[in-house]
DNA sequence: ATCCATAGCGCC
DNA sequence: AGGGCGCTATGGAT
């Protein structure tokens, strides 16, 4: 190369003598190469490069992107030794770069330089961790599926999802009223919140804020200890109506107001920050647009571009099902083949409702000990006692400080030194009640946290390898009238692929395909299904 | 002026 | 109940 790099010389799809060129200065940091064995490209940081890629109409098939594999690989228990380990160039750091100005301090910070020679000595450091650990097939499966993860969340901003911008006007006037001017409540904000006002006879009130409104609402003499929904739901009040109203129509105004969607919409796209695996369970996190919070409310301005329709695919109970597989509970897993793994469990006579059999594995999934799902807990464990055993092994672990890893390999951060702290202080003779049953508590909390761990945690890694073949075999299904089926949303167990009308059955196909062959690749012939709930519409609103 | 913690609520 | 998040408004601290 000498001037620049033939970018599309990797890129699978590309267009006769559409060689795309970036100099150097632009690549600086991230180079790339050809591994021989599977062609993909090896840099440091997608979330940098892509986008530029992107910009240029260049679609890369694969990568290696070494700073989320070095994240992954240096906390694994499956690792046994990642020569680079405390190698700071290759630490974690935000995803998605900042749009503000860079201040002094971030100036400071700036990022160690990574050169070429990093990046090989990175690429080899990572291959022989990975080659050395505990299961080197579920390691490089993993990092594979980071890696295309963070492709997809480039191309899910750069594509961005269908938002009708006038639709989402109209369902605010109809609620709000007006638009009002910067920094002034709409009118039907302003009506709720005088009508508030005058039934707590609290002139000055601004409903906004917690702390004057729970004290206007004890003066009025309503039994609350906070200003919560669900609390001011069960008091009969007159001010409780039109305080619920306020409160729903403060948060629609709030986060996806007017100022949001000016903001976050541009030519008929929502396009949001995602931040592959910016959750310590693998899960994506989102900075920018709350794209992983779009309310059910705000989903009917999202409308498929004229001819197109939305497949919207969702994994019908994840968490029960991954359970299943790891813990390798046939019983559990004969449920999944049945379709609906709820009412499986009422057929089965587990538990007498549907509705019991969701809030027993949820609390089998979260740790509950208590209330409804407490008392269902022993009828779980008499009927899928491997299942039960694996959460509780994972519970019991997070308690003794222990870490736990995913099925895959990520592991559980370690907890804080000063809860280790104060277990060890708790373990001593003089040690005070108190303090006891404070280590208690925060044992107990630990361990419902890697209790979930292996379970979230797996889940989303059987979402991305979902999310990767599908975004693979997309590309199969070609193009109609110059238009291609396109991912342009992900949310945690759903997908949202938008394509043209007559590939509508083509997509749902291959969304199927997907979910069975990520089953396969995590789990190999053990029979649990991943089932999926498939609809294609036109209005996003329309597939719940 | 800027930073940080908290409350509250949206999603899974 | 119980796990994981992001975002907004608020209000206190610096």
């Amino acid at each position: 190369m000498a001037d620049g790099v033939e970018v599309a010389e990797l890129d699978e799809r590309r267009e006769p003598g559409a060689t795309v060129r970036l100099d150097r200065a632009e690549l600086a940091g991230h180079v790339a190469r050809l591994e021989e064995r599977s062609p993909r490209w090896v840099w440091a940081d997608t979330a940098a490069l892509h986008p530029l890629l992107l910009g240029q109409g260049v679609r890369v098939a694969r990568c290696h992107d070494l700073r989320m594999s070095h994240a992954v690989l240096a906390r694994s228990a499956y690792v046994r030794g990642l020569a680079s380990a405390e190698d700071a160039r290759w630490s974690a750091r935000d995803a998605v770069p900042e749009e503000s100005e860079p201040t002094l301090l971030d100036a400071a910070a700036a990022e160690p330089e990574v050169d070429l020679a990093g990046v090989v000595d990175e690429h080899r450091a990572q291959q022989d961790a990975v080659v050395g650990s505990l299961h080197p097939a579920r390691m490089r499966l993993l990092l594979a599926a980071e890696s295309a993860g963070a492709l997809a969340g480039v191309e899910l901003t750069h594509v961005g999802l269908p938002f009708d911008a006038a639709e989402h006007e109209r369902l605010l006037t109809r609620l709000l009223g007006a638009r009002p001017l910067p920094g002034q409540r709409p009118p039907a904000l302003e009506a709720l919140a005088v009508q508030v006002r005058d039934v707590l006879e609290a002139p000055g009130l601004n409903p906004d804020s917690g702390p004057d409104l729970l004290q206007a609402l004890r003066r009025a003499g309503l039994d609350v200890a906070s200003t919560r929904q669900w609390e001011l739901a069960r008091v009969e009040h007159p001010v409780v109506g039109p305080l619920l109203e306020y409160k729903k129509l403060a948060r629609l105004h709030g986060a996806n107001g007017w100022s949001w969607l000016s903001a976050w919409v541009a030519d008929g796209r929502f396009r949001p920050g995602y931040i592959p695996s910016g959750v310590v369970t693998g899960r994506w996190a989102a900075r920018g647009g709350g794209a992983l919070q779009l309310p059910k409310q705000v989903r009917a301005a999202v409308v498929a571009e004229e001819g197109c329709v939305l497949v919207v695919a969702d994994a019908a109970q994840l968490e029960p099902r991954v359970l299943a597989a790891v813990a390798r509970d046939e019983a559990m897993a004969a449920a999944s083949r049945r379709g609906d793994l709820y009412q499986a469990l009422v057929d089965d006579r587990v538990v007498d409702t549907r509705a019991h059999a969701k809030v027993a594995m949820l609390g089998a999934l979260y740790g509950a000990t208590s209330g409804e799902s407490g008392r269902l807990m022993p009828r779980l464990q008499r009927s899928y006692p491997a299942a039960t055993a694996y959460v509780e092994a994972a519970a019991r672990a997070g308690e003794a400080g222990e870490v736990v890893t995913t099925w895959l390999g990520r592991s559980s951060p370690p907890p804080s030194e000063s809860w280790a702290e104060a277990q060890r202080w708790a373990a001593q003779p003089e040690a005070d009640p108190d303090d006891r049953r404070t280590a208690r508590t925060q044992a107990r909390e630990w361990g419902r946290f890697t209790r979930n761990f292996v379970v979230q945690g797996t889940a989303a890694e059987w979402a991305l390898c979902w999310l990767a073949d599908l975004r693979r075999s997309l590309v199969a299904l070609g193009e109609v009238d110059g238009r291609t089926a396109r991912l342009v949303y992900f949310l945690h167990d759903e997908v949202i692929v938008e394509a043209p009308a007559a590939l509508a059955g083509a997509v749902e196909d291959a969304v199927r395909a997907s979910a069975a062959r990520a089953g396969r690749l995590l789990f190999g012939s053990f029979p649990v299904d991943f089932a999926l709930d498939v609809r294609s519409v036109v209005r996003y609103s329309d597939a719940g």
